[in-house]
DNA sequence: TACGACACGC
DNA sequence: GACGTACGTGTCGTAC
């Protein structure tokens, strides 16, 4: 059957611009009606699936009812520019979907729904009409529904037949009746003085109609309401006519021309994007197949068998395609080259077997532009290819002028600045189990779009970056950090893979008592793992009580279990469980996964374009969470062993980094001199907040205190703390403001931070790195504190950040200049691990914490502490 | 295949 | 006064 959905674009877009904080876009627009009638416009296409589909708006100012009654509408407020600004952003939107909108001057939108409603219920098809305005109400019947707002935006009413007589006690066609007798306010339609919903609604119950009511003001009772409707007569009969939907209203076009589904979701992305709605675009269908078959603009590139000195020229743009996500030892696929001279496609053995190629490649003066440059280097790396003269990192670029964007893929970059023309890699490729090379003219024409787009991107993105003034961290920390990074991925970590084995059996041993004795315990076999069955064990076989829920049920964590602990000999065997089941299965069978057979080494990915903050991120394995705080999981450390006969595993971390460069940033006095007198912080917090002398810090003083400056680094709120510390968030609360009466300085710099980002709209750190916080302007309470709380934090441990990157980069130089064999590792956010030679040794202890303190010159020293052993765990 | 719960590090 | 609260990655179970 043929739906046809009937939308009164102004009521919804007034709903929408009201019911939701003036949000604007990235240019500025304000865009909170638009994203509100978008929300609205996916919910009905989804829940409804309409067949047809018709907005209508309002057209002029005056209307036919202007002539029966000259005050129709008056006294009404005028538009606000930040709504009326949003219409043709609206109409926009409708266009892209394809979707019929109508105005008709001398007529409002409520004439054309009740006109096209009734045409289109006469033919039998369901009609739906959506509004916040009650008048349509009166068209409701067997056909036709009348979806109201009522909360916010997508939350409706749906009237039919049934629904009007439970809420009301009338008919639809009463409707304009009730209006007749109580009016409208919101229209300026009169009514009768003194009569309201209620009474209009009881006399219509007697009588019908207002013409009835009228004709029977005899046998109505009360002095008072007989006189209004005597005097009122007219004003009622003409109101009742304000109120009645006109639906005659002359439409030429057949219904049939509503059509809906039939629209280029590429156009609906595009705008969507436009607009900054990204969480309405994930919900949008992207599949549609009529968006990948979009032809993209014809690029002319060539394939190349021989290379030949004008497809190397300086600068050019370099593509070297790695399908894995993990690109050690990984196959390349292509290779494409685009320059001033044209765009090239080639085929890989024709460039790594390439004289000129590998010449080129290494040639540190002919610059090379690239997308990944880690990524590049390493693959072409492993395939004993140096690639030197790197000049521009497009991805890098990207993440560095804005860290937030959800990608900094090249085809969603090149689309941010107006270039259209690459095709997604998914769409070449598919994903997945369905990842697949296409044959070769199609790979080459992709590689030479993504060559084209790179080399279009270069220049624009380089002159951000300088208006930025973000030149010098590109250049100088992150440029050479990812080469060092690269050389650290490539050579790896060896792993004793024995003796994870062998841990691993013990682990195995203990899991299988554990599970036993909580099975016995339990009085039944259950999966422990699973937090469902898990739960259902606890609380309600065991009838242990449930201390917090989550969305699918009751929570099971570690705290939870913790508390419960004393009640149930089983809970600290749960606990012990997956204590050890964490280390089995994360560390021990997860780490032997991806340790390759042949070298007996883990090869983890940095991630150096993916955090807020500027630190790095590791994967594959995950190196940056190896456990050290429980002694039983310190013990996986035993396996990082240095990969040569004789060799050391050194490991140096910073010393309360993040709190220096606080002590630095803010210049407070108190906190300054403490670390220039290289006080213990959490002790030295404990006698400022408790207001006792350094004998008198009892263990839990310096426990809270402890807390606060953890608070203070990560940016957690009174009730993060309240949580850590297991007391109440008053006092949190209070603790905070005693350590902010501490250290005035630290609060100072914590209002002018906030105050800056306002500004701003963004934070940064010592070496220019952004953050942008547009919710600091935010009017939900949460929103703006957690925005608050990471412009707080951003600076800190985006500073902490800049500081051990230009650690990484002169430790590299160092080792260098010295000749030494020294090897850099890994890199744990504050902390450097060495595999060194016996001889070394010595030398590498002193050099590498020398290199790290002077890494940065701040207004207090930074510390570094070293230590050397047979493995990672004995580097302590 | 996607998502939530959980747990590890800083 | 409510709101739902550091950032990452990996594993498991469970739903689709």
């Amino acid at each position: 059957m043929k739906k046809l959905i009937l939308i009164d674009g102004n009521s919804i877009a007034y709903r929408a611009f009201f019911a939701l904080p003036l949000l604007n876009n990235d240019k500025g627009v304000y865009t909170n009606a638009v994203y509100g009638f978008t929300t609205m416009l996916l919910k009905i296409i989804e829940e409804e699936k309409p067949t047809h589909m018709l907005v209508a708006f309002d057209a002029g100012k005056t209307t036919f009812r202007h002539q029966t009654y000259s005050e129709y509408k008056g006294g009404r407020q005028k538009t606000p520019p930040e709504l009326s600004e949003q219409f043709p952003l609206v109409r926009e939107l409708l266009d892209a979907f394809n979707i019929a909108r109508y105005e008709a001057d001398n007529y409002e939108a409520d004439d054309i729904i009740g006109t096209l409603a009734k045409q289109a219920a006469g033919k039998d098809w369901e009609v739906k009409i959506f509004s916040g305005d009650k008048d349509l109400l009166q068209l409701v019947s067997e056909r036709i529904t009348v979806a109201l707002t009522k909360k916010g935006i997508t939350q409706v009413d749906y009237y039919d037949q049934a629904l009007l007589d439970e809420k009301y006690g009338i008919t639809a066609e009463q409707i304009i009746d009730m209006k007749g007798l109580m009016g409208d306010s919101s229209d300026n339609i009169p009514g009768v003085p003194g009569i309201g919903e209620k009474t209009a609604l009881k006399l219509l119950k007697e009588f019908g109609t207002v013409e009835k009511v009228l004709s029977s003001i005899d046998q109505i009772s009360g002095k008072k309401m007989k006189e209004r409707l005597e005097e009122h007569k007219e004003q009622a009969l003409m109101s009742k006519e304000l109120a009645t939907i006109y639906t005659e209203v002359p439409y030429e076009k057949e219904l049939e021309e509503l059509r809906f589904g039939d629209y280029d979701s590429k156009q609906v992305v595009a705008l969507l994007k436009e607009l900054d709605f990204s969480s309405l675009l994930a919900k949008f269908d992207y599949d549609d197949p009529q968006e990948e078959e979009k032809e993209l603009a014809a690029l002319d590139y060539e394939t190349v068998s021989q290379i030949e000195e004008r497809h190397l020229t300086s600068p050019a743009a370099l593509i070297v395609e790695v399908l894995q996500e993990n690109y050690h030892q990984a196959e390349i696929e292509g290779i494409a080259i685009s320059n001033k001279e044209g765009h090239f496609f080639v085929p890989t053995e024709a460039a790594l077997q390439s004289e000129l190629f590998r010449k080129w490649a290494k040639d540190a003066t002919a610059k090379k532009w690239v997308f990944d440059a880690k990524r590049t280097v390493v693959v072409l790396g492993w395939r004993d290819l140096l690639l030197e003269g790197i000049d521009f990192d497009v991805q890098m670029a990207s993440y560095l002028l804005d860290p937030s964007l959800s990608s900094h893929e090249i085809t969603d970059v090149a689309r941010r600045k107006g270039i259209e023309d690459v095709q997604e890699d998914e769409l070449v490729y598919g994903k997945g189990a369905k990842l697949k090379v296409p044959e070769q003219d199609k790979l080459g024409l992709h590689l030479a779009r993504k060559a084209h787009a790179l080399y279009q991107l270069k220049p624009l993105l380089e002159e951000e970056l300088q208006k930025n003034e973000q030149e010098k961290l590109y250049r100088e920390l992150e440029m050479p950090l990812s080469v060092i990074l690269g050389h650290m991925e490539t050579t790896g970590v060896k792993v004793d893979t024995e003796q994870l084995k062998a841990m691993g059996e013990d682990l195995e041993g203990r899991l299988q008592e554990l599970e036993q004795t909580i099975h016995q315990l339990a009085g039944v076999a259950f999966n422990i793992n699973s937090p469902k069955q898990l739960g259902e064990i606890l609380f309600e076989k065991l009838g242990l009580p449930p201390i917090k829920k989550t969305k699918t049920g009751y929570s099971t964590s570690a705290d939870v279990l913790e508390k419960l602990a004393p009640q149930h000999e089983i809970v600290e065997h749960i606990l012990h469980y997956r204590q050890l089941g964490k280390l089995s299965s994360t560390y021990i069978e997860g780490l032997l996964k991806v340790t390759r057979k042949e070298t007996g080494k883990v090869h983890t990915r940095f991630n150096q374009a993916l955090t807020q903050t500027g630190r790095l991120s590791s994967t594959d394995p995950n190196l940056q969470n190896i456990p050290i705080r429980l002694e039983e999981g310190r013990k996986i450390r035993k396996a990082f062993v240095p990969s040569e006969q004789g060799w050391k595993i050194v490991a140096a971390d910073y010393s309360q980094i993040e709190l220096r460069v606080l002590a630095h940033i803010s210049k407070d006095d108190r906190l300054i001199e403490a670390f220039r007198k290289d006080m213990d912080i959490h002790t030295k917090t404990a006698m400022d907040v408790f207001h006792v002398e350094k004998e008198e810090v009892t263990a839990n003083m310096r426990r809270s205190a402890k807390a606060v400056n953890f608070g203070i680094v990560y940016g957690i709120s009174d009730y993060g703390l309240s949580q850590s510390l297991g007391i109440t968030r008053k006092e949190a609360a209070s603790f905070i403001e005693r350590y902010f009466a501490s250290y005035p300085k630290v609060k100072e710099y914590m209002d002018t931070i906030i105050e800056e980002g306002r500004e701003k709209g963004y934070v940064s750190t010592l070496l220019q790195r952004r953050r942008y916080l547009p919710d600091l302007t935010s009017r939900n309470f949460n929103k703006r504190s957690f925005a608050e709380r990471t412009a707080m934090n951003t600076p800190i441990q985006g500073t902490a950040a800049d500081i051990i990157k230009k650690a990484m980069i002169d430790m590299a130089a160092a080792l260098d200049d010295k000749k030494l064999k020294t090897r850099m590792l890994l890199q744990v956010h504050d902390e450097l691990i060495f595999e060194v030679p016996e001889a070394e040794l010595d030398e590498v202890m002193k050099l590498v914490p020398d290199v790290m303190e002077q890494a940065m010159e701040l207004a207090v020293p930074l510390k570094a502490d070293v230590s050397f052993g047979d493995t990672w765990y004995d580097a302590k």
